[in-house]
DNA sequence: TTTATTAATGCGTATTTTGCATTAATGGAT
DNA sequence: ATCCATTAATGCAAAATACGCATTAATAAA
């Protein structure tokens, strides 16, 4: 069944004249008599009552001019809603982020995905560094964006952003600028520091800027998240190193002072993932 | 669209193979191909991701796959209703009637309709004896079964049944058997009728009645319902004359005494009424 | 590298649809 | 009652579409 001889039969349901419609619906009257006789030999039932004079509709037919009319409409938004996926507008996608930067370029790039795709469903996820790859080859995220160099198969990665370290202290704290950084001032701070996970590229940095003021830090403490981290420098028990992206947060009470030491921000997505919205959100995170 | 194309889209989305889709569907794989190529075309998006090796269902495809699967279903159901309507197994008729066969004719009638047709709808109304024939023309009821014979242009009539008059008297009242009447007996009473139409064949019947016996009824008073006038019988306000079926209501306290004046039920309907469901029911009374 | 598998495609054939011209039925006008 | 204008149905040839066969080309596995 031709869904256009549905169309022929609801133009005709409502002209009740052959000719008149024929010609609205661009097709001679031959054809429209063909096209509603084949729909109603389909369909094994009448839905017009005619001789050579008058047109009007069978009972059945009023019930299918009505019915089929709800149905059209709903196949069309259907479609159309199909189409908007196809177009990568419509649909979901699981983003996993660092708290990092929940405060810096986070509400930067949803801001621009929700301008250009408003139909779009985000959703925001915090995943530990060490389950981030598992999530993304087993579909619970298809983006995942992190400080972590990766070189997975079927994984491609593409760095967005970089920030620098920077050394937290608390607003009282003796420390004011890098220069009163030294070896023998650093050795007596208790530290509080990120998991130390093996292969983490962004532990390595940490690790390499303390190995620049050549010295073993004191940790009091490890977090994989940096609100706790920050949470408790405020309150006196340490020091921290954290990308500076955190400055953009509210802390108050708290000295950043920024490091030489450059952090880079990737974003990790499944190389076989044809998904449009991903296409189009990566095309408009890359295009910055 | 041709809708056997989205049958075959969901066969295909079933098995993700041509080749096992094409021998399940019974046509051969180029046409299968070609015919999801112009499904794509169509709707302007892809519906698989497939290389010569694997087919799997894009979003847009797993979105389409899940809503025409209903949208199909639903429209075949439509369609079977559809049927049915056309079959006059469904559908609505409105059917007029006299108060007098309600407890007689009516429920063998009705018994038999939706024994035979459990989809119908029927809708029983009392209607003047005045109006019946406007509420026809009017397509207020599509049935009139009535004691009035009409020659109305238009509306076909037919005799279902018919019965007797009857004399309608208090249990205790003098008149026991038809032989007890005569014109004497009778001058005396006060008689409750039914309302005295012009040209109402009923009423012209019972006007017959009195001529037979040479007398003027005294009416005292005049109903065009018959439970009405029973119960004022009841009551001792008079006696009535009425058709014999009102025997089928339950009336204790009161004699019908037979009279040999036949009052025939007739049914009318729209000559021009194609309704399937009338055919049915009609053919249903008179195959009786 | 070879092989088996499998979706796409060129091409000729079969089927379906279309438009034109004509027919036949019907309601209204004379 | 007869004629006429209107209009849905239909025969037929042409055009468009769909189909099947055979082949191609891509790809995963051996």
């Amino acid at each position: 069944m031709d869904l256009q001889r549905i169309k022929y039969f609801l133009a005709l349901a409502e002209q009740l004249h052959y000719w008149k419609t024929a010609e609205k619906v661009n097709i001679t009257q031959s054809a429209l008599t063909r096209q509603i006789q084949s729909l109603e030999n389909e369909l094994g039932l009448q839905l017009f009552e005619r001789n050579k004079r008058n047109v009007k509709l069978t009972p059945a037919g009023k019930f299918l001019r009505e019915k089929w009319e709800v149905e059209l409409n709903e196949l069309e938004y259907i479609h159309q809603f199909a189409k908007q996926i196809h177009l990568g507008e419509r649909g979901t996608i699981t983003i996993a982020h660092p708290d990092s930067i929940s405060a810096s370029i986070m509400p930067d790039i949803l801001a621009k995905i929700t301008q250009a795709f408003p139909q779009l469903q985000i959703k925001l996820v915090q995943v530990l560094y060490e389950n981030q790859l598992d999530f993304l080859k087993n579909y619970k995220i298809d983006l995942a964006i992190t400080r972590d160099i990766t070189s997975e198969q079927g994984i491609k990665s593409k760095k967005i952003y970089s920030d620098h370290l920077a050394l937290v202290v608390p607003l009282a704290h003796s420390f004011k600028r890098i220069e009163d950084l030294s070896t023998e001032s650093l050795k007596v701070q208790k530290f509080i520091l990120p998991t130390k996970d093996e292969g983490s590229s962004y532990s390595e940095i940490i690790q390499a800027l303390f190995k620049s003021y050549d010295f073993v830090p004191d940790v009091f403490l490890h977090s994989e998240f940096g609100s706790t981290i920050i949470a408790l420098v405020r309150k006196g028990l340490g020091i921290a190193i954290l990308p500076d992206s955190y400055m953009h947060h509210q802390s108050p009470d708290l000295r950043f002072i920024s490091l030489p030491f450059k952090t880079d921000i990737l974003i990790n997505w499944r190389a076989d993932d044809h998904n449009p919205v991903l296409a189009n959100i990566l095309k408009l995170v890359f295009d910055h």
